[in-house]
DNA sequence: ACAGATTTTGAAAGCGCTGTCAAGACTTGA
DNA sequence: TCAAGTCTTGACAGCGCTTTCAAAATCTGT
């Protein structure tokens, strides 16, 4: 292992003192310009790096962004994590990441453990930890929140009801009345808000909600699937699904492929989310884009302002309907599909 | 912003020297019950969170392992990610993230910011900075890299000659004899290796290798929907497609599904990687399962053992076909696709 | 050329923790 | 009961950097 070059060695290497390198390095103060080339010289020479931590111990700040997510692999909030990396880049400031994993143990665990890595500020990103949690940490470090909306915190999040309106007004545009809804888990509020979403466009178009044309998932693909299953079971009629999100749309569309039910020519999909994939999906998948890179840039960005005392005001990103070639019009007014349970 | 509460403070309070403190925290020798007990109960009391950069300055060491990945949302980089994740649970490290973009300078820079930040040890997972550079660093750390093979590093890879030889001879048995290849780019060893997997599989078959039948890719999805329609646009006539990953497999049927040519019926498709969106994509893709998860997994173990100074073979995981429902026994052994160049 | 104002510079005291070292507190056995 | 041995404990010197403070150097204007 090499030997750790330190500040004063650059010192001794430039005959200045470390206060006088330090000042150089941090631009802290003015320093004579034939010392400055002197130490720079020097650092060239030695190859120096700051120890971070030093600096850390000293300034009493870590330059990280503590940032929770629930799943670092799945795909919605790899495109959130995207997003933050971006917009630390070019700031001194690197993130930090763990995972909830949608449970408050392994949530409260993941953020013992940022706070205890001295992150500077905290991202968090949905979740379920109490709010008087996240609360008691705002008066130690800048917070912000995405997808959850907490009195007293800065959050960022989208109007998850509009977006599941938008999608199921599509569905009714194209002519569709049946519309099944796979929902989302109903201790998430932004799956209650897409359910609501969806009432109220059927409201709207005076179209009753039945309850049985709604199935409850868990964001995952098996449970797309398991919920078309579900429906087909207990004999629903329909010729549009509406999914909460992106993945159960997945599963919804290889349950209808394997019944040789047609997508869109027999049943319409729309998801939501707008995962990068979904266009490459067969068939290209109509969803509502959530701009996951933005809410992660923005949120990012309203915390270093924080850290800075900046003010600034976060452009909220919104949804938007992407129409691609899950869903198509309803064929004829008769259409209907009639299955047996299986 | 509340006021801190270190070591020292939690010393007076139970009454101990902040060396007592240290000790019942950090078990480092034995202290005497009465004592042990007064200690946790003023660290209950105060609250007290150790600052782990005082703590990493005093011993050298900053418990952090950094990972370079290419792109951490990608769904092959977020498996191995995940892996990484696993593997530091429990223990006192945490990962730290950086990421290449398959591009030189920007994992050059990834790299500095890691070993700026005090890192203790380095997993690198592909990318192409110099292996001097490489080696270089590992006479400061511990360092394991994936997908690479550097002599004088812990590596860790698949046999990716082996899987893409397994995809083709999965369509061989099914009948197929024209297959089309959708390689990726070649400036990467693994494309390389899949290329000659593929080549190896129509060899030992008899079957001449078409340079016509295959395209380079860029493993994103859009690459793989231009290559069919580069394929079909040369009027090449092919009954099945291996593609060196998942993403460009995805694309391939896109640009399949908008002829009206149907996968499995009318081609049949192997990808590589094992997305875990495959299984649920339509038709379920039928891929070489990457254990990406598992990579990342061992090269943290691996890495984690060199850190502790244990030794430690890590299992070098394999790919694996997976059959779904991509690919069919070809029809008839007369079906042939006709194009007209477009 | 000199007093006074203004910069530039270095010494030194931390930041919060660890780990060595030696002193203090207990044991033990004769 | 006392010397020798064993544990437990606290003082203190760092770890590498920042930052205050005051001294040294430089610059004014006359």
């Amino acid at each position: 292992m090499r030997e750790i070059v330190t500040l004063s060695d650059v010192a001794r290497e430039a005959g200045v003192s470390p206060s006088t390198v330090s000042r150089v390095i941090n631009g802290t103060a003015k320093v004579a310009s034939r010392k400055r080339e002197a130490v720079l010289k020097a650092i060239e020479r030695l190859n120096y790096r700051p120890n971070i931590m030093a600096k850390g111990l000293a300034q009493g700040r870590s330059l990280t962004i503590g940032v929770i997510s629930q799943e670092i692999s799945s795909p919605y909030y790899g495109e959130m994590l995207k997003g933050v990396e971006q917009a630390l880049e070019g700031t001194p400031y690197h993130p930090i990441f763990a995972s909830g994993h949608w449970r408050v143990d392994r949530e409260e665990a993941a953020l013992r453990v940022l706070v205890g890595r001295q992150v500077d500020a905290l991202v968090v990103m949905d979740g379920s930890v109490p709010q008087e949690r996240l609360l008691e940490l705002v008066n130690l470090m800048p917070v912000v929140v995405v997808g959850r909306e907490i009195q007293g915190l800065s959050c960022l999040s989208v109007d998850n009801a509009q977006g599941a309106f938008d999608a199921t007004r599509h569905l009714l545009e194209l002519g569709h009345r049946r519309i099944a809804h796979i929902a989302g888990p109903q201790s998430h509020p932004d799956a209650i808000e897409r359910l609501k979403g969806y009432r109220r466009a059927l409201g709207e178009a005076d179209i009753p909600f039945e309850p049985a044309l709604v199935v409850e998932g868990d964001y995952l693909e098996p449970s797309g699937l398991l919920a078309v299953e579900a429906l087909l079971a207990r004999g629903a009629l329909f010729t549009a699904i509406f999914a909460a999100n992106d993945q159960m749309a997945y599963g919804a569309n290889v349950a209808l492929y394997r019944r040789g039910i047609r997508v869109p020519n027999d049943v319409s999909i729309v998801g939501f989310d707008d995962l990068p994939s979904s266009s490459y999906f067969t068939p290209p998948l109509t969803s509502i884009h959530q701009p996951g890179q933005e809410l992660g840039w923005e949120a990012t960005r309203l915390v270093l302002a924080r850290l800075e005392n900046r003010e600034y005001t976060p452009i909220s990103p919104s949804t938007r309907l992407v129409v691609r070639e899950s869903t198509a019009l309803l064929r004829s007014p008769a259409t209907r599909l009639m299955h047996q349970p299986t």
